[in-house]
DNA sequence: ACAAAAGTGTTGCTGTTACACCCATGG
DNA sequence: CCATGGGTGTAACAGCAACACTTTTGT
């Protein structure tokens, strides 16, 4: 009557306005050299939240990296050896992809609609709680957005990102109107300086006015 | 390293516009004469929904109900005979307390405010898994409201539910124009006839006019 | 000077808020 | 006939959608 138990972590990042994840590569067999959502199983003196931020860890060298629970999976034939159970979890990273040039051998960021061919069920996986995600930011705004944007971000990168989550364009003007009309977000002084056309002015959110606001 | 698992189903209904919860008392001990969440352990030939079906139906008698997965709890103390961890579920179910008359010795709604003493950490439970659903509900989350309104309500009645969905009074009279006013709700043509007072009409959702709606 | 990308202005529409008043029923 | 509770009206305001034009950079 028990169950093995893992805590496969989905290691997210807005890069750009892109949503990118955060991969290992399978050293050994089964499905060795796939890519893989980073997981662990579960003991019985460990609760799940401790077992995710292990895993978090593990994978990023850093602690106290910020996790949401997402959506448990336990179809029979998602592991062929022992039946498993995944509690995924959500962790959100800032722009990592090029802050922390974390890209190895065994371990690189991808992005949500280019990914590798994965072990297991984990394209599967990944699918549902992106979807689950795009739900989460649209109510969970404060809790969720502000932490992909904490600071330093252009409109048109903030723009992206909601283009993807809400998969419909946004008109670039109304866009920077609402934003800046209302004080939602602060400047901070800088620039991009990035490519060619006019610089970003780079923002940070105007955090008590994004309280409660729905996206 | 393999831990139990098991699936608590929250039983809920908006009845008079108010969120109720369906309970059990529990009949030995440990907890005896307290009341509980239905819940049921899991094996390693069942899939958590699967599994989750079986309480609904045990606890109901009723087939195919809807169940959304919400959070699970791993805290070492939650049980103290063995490690158990809830992954917990939501079931809607309409207006079941007055339709159903499935109130016994050992079966119960109860007031999402006014609970008996629960057994285990089944308050804590109830209690995230509510907030959860407000959640939930205020992004349309797979059509949530619908389900605890199927047709057949009165616009009063379902203010009440979105007063305490969101936790602040509403303007009757702009909730009102609001619904009519766009299309959101279709006349059956049917009145209430409970207490004093003008009857309400009775309303069922124009669900087309309700998609991608925000609460 | 030209392309590329960011920032600004105007107008109308839709939905929300804040109000006061009228209608249908039971006692 | 009056208390209770449901239904209707109106006016001001905020936010959003749909538009064209101007400014700042790199080449």
């Amino acid at each position: 009557m028990q169950n093995y138990i893992e805590t496969p972590v989905i290691i997210l990042s807005a890069d750009e306005g892109k949503l990118k994840i955060y991969l290992e590569k399978k050293k050994d067999e089964p499905y060795k050299g796939y890519w893989i959502i980073p997981s662990k199983i579960l003991d019985n003196k460990t609760t799940l939240e401790q077992n995710a931020q292990m895993v978090y860890q593990n994978m990023t060298g850093l602690d106290g990296g910020i996790i949401f629970q997402t959506k448990a999976f336990s179809d029979l034939e998602r592991n062929l050896q022992n039946r498993m159970i995944a509690i995924s979890y959500i962790a959100i990273t800032e722009k990592t992809l090029t802050d922390m040039k974390q890209n190895t051998n065994d371990k690189s960021w991808f992005q949500i609609d280019e990914l590798p061919k994965l072990g297991y069920d984990h394209e599967h996986i990944i699918n549902e709680v992106t979807k689950e995600l795009r739900k989460k930011i649209t109510t969970n705004y404060d809790d969720m957005l502000l932490k992909f944007f904490p600071s330093d971000f252009t409109l048109p990168e903030l723009q992206n990102f909601y283009e993807y989550v809400l998969n419909k364009p946004i008109d670039r003007r109304n866009f920077h109107k609402k934003f800046v009309g209302q004080d939602l977000v602060i400047d901070t002084g800088f620039k991009t300086s990035k490519g060619s056309g006019r610089p970003g002015a780079l923002y940070r959110f105007n955090v008590d006015k994004m309280k409660g606001k729905k996206i």
